[in-house]
DNA sequence: GCGCGGGCTTTGTGATCACAGGTTGTTCAT
DNA sequence: ATGAACAACCTGTGATCACAAAGCCCGCGC
């Protein structure tokens, strides 16, 4: 192996979607919102840039962007692992969500038309699906589906990525939450919300988010 | 010039508090939440390092992580600036803060003993004084650790963190808020919210709480 | 059998460089 | 004088390397 090297290896980047940060920042980020990876995880920049195929500089990028996001913690000494919440904080998380999501859904209200409706019955429906097949990621994948479909409504950027942040947070936990848990019950509480969605009735439509949002993961802590 | 060249070049790292990048993180973020920065202005990755006496590498993980937060936008082509608003986007932080504080205020409520509503007066007392030298920054600084002292007491930190991430996208905007304002009422507001704490009246605090938040931002779009 | 010390390995940090794309200013032609 | 084309410069991106410190494991001594 000659230790100079002639320098200069551009494999003129794939590109296929922005720059290469971006590419492992998205992933990783789909990747733990989704509940795949379980809590306390350990990463590495070096196995994140194998991973992906680039070197340390872009994975350290996305790993130091997820940590400002809560969705990674970095440990006194830079270690990198998936968060381990304390109850404390999954409580402080859920209240976020309820105090967050109901307004969102409140700010939409007027502005759901019948093909939104329509859409978010679609995506329930998905939801019965993978809770048939036991597939965790795929539930709180369509789940989250389902509240971001309704909440993109509410024309609220700033509102939404902020509530996306404390999903993110929850990911890991959300896996390990909802694997021991029996489901059925949430498809009630989405369709309680699309009726009040229907009815245009939204102190009704406040409580059926805020419920729905709440009871899930109150069965972590309260158990 | 030698091209392999020595390499080797360690100055031991001053390390005085913490590593490189995470002093010109906190250095930043200070100066745009306290509203040193207007609206607007570039900063380059090159000149961020020359400041801090550090290379790229440190500068470019300080700026991604305050772009993360919404401190700084990034341009498509990778450019650094300071955040300048739109005036829905400011009304939706200002309905997020509206929303957040009370929330964090009740829950500092029934925790907050008497030396608690002494300090808040002795920052209440500092709020006056900056006011009188028409020190913008010193002002928003000291508005917001009033907020921060009290908020501190719900031990509710990812609560905390989400409003002062709100904080600090609203930085650099409060400035040309504030620069072009009156502030004497202010202090009343403080004054209604140092009341209902002493008083134990978690009603009166939470309207207090978010007319304090609300009117000062609302000069800005409605006027 | 168990704890502890010393080396080896792993891991994050930061500096430097090559490169590409964007920005800007200048000059030339109309 | 105004517009476009071009060149020089500026700026972010990503790879690579040196380094320090933290973790890990093996073996020694009690």
């Amino acid at each position: 192996m000659e230790p100079p090297a002639p320098l200069s290896t551009r494999i003129t980047a794939p590109d296929v979607q922005g720059s290469a940060h971006e590419r492992v920042y998205r992933t990783l980020r789909g990747r733990i919102m989704s509940g795949e990876m379980e809590p306390g995880v350990a990463l590495t920049l070096r196995g994140i840039g194998k991973d992906f195929g680039v070197s340390m500089t872009p994975a350290r990028e996305a790993v130091r962007r997820l940590a400002a996001e809560g969705a990674l913690t970095l440990s006194a000494s830079g270690r990198v692992t998936t968060p381990d919440l304390s109850p404390e904080r999954i409580e402080e998380l859920a209240a976020l969500r309820a105090l967050l999501e109901p307004e969102l859904a409140a700010r939409a209200l007027p502005r759901a038309h019948m093909a939104l409706i329509e859409r978010l019955r679609t995506i329930n429906g998905r939801v019965a699906e993978v809770v048939a097949k036991h597939d965790v990621t795929g539930y709180i994948r369509s789940n989250l589906e389902f509240h971001r479909t309704l909440y993109l409504r509410a024309q609220a950027p700033a509102m939404l990525a902020m509530v996306e942040t404390v999903w993110l947070q929850l990911g890991p936990t959300m896996r390990a939450l909802y694997m021991s848990k029996d489901r059925t019950d949430l498809q009630k509480h989405h369709r309680t919300i699309l009726a009040a969605l229907a009815a245009g009735d939204e102190p009704g439509l406040r409580l059926a988010v805020r419920t729905d949002v709440t009871q899930g993961l109150r069965m972590l802590v309260g158990l």
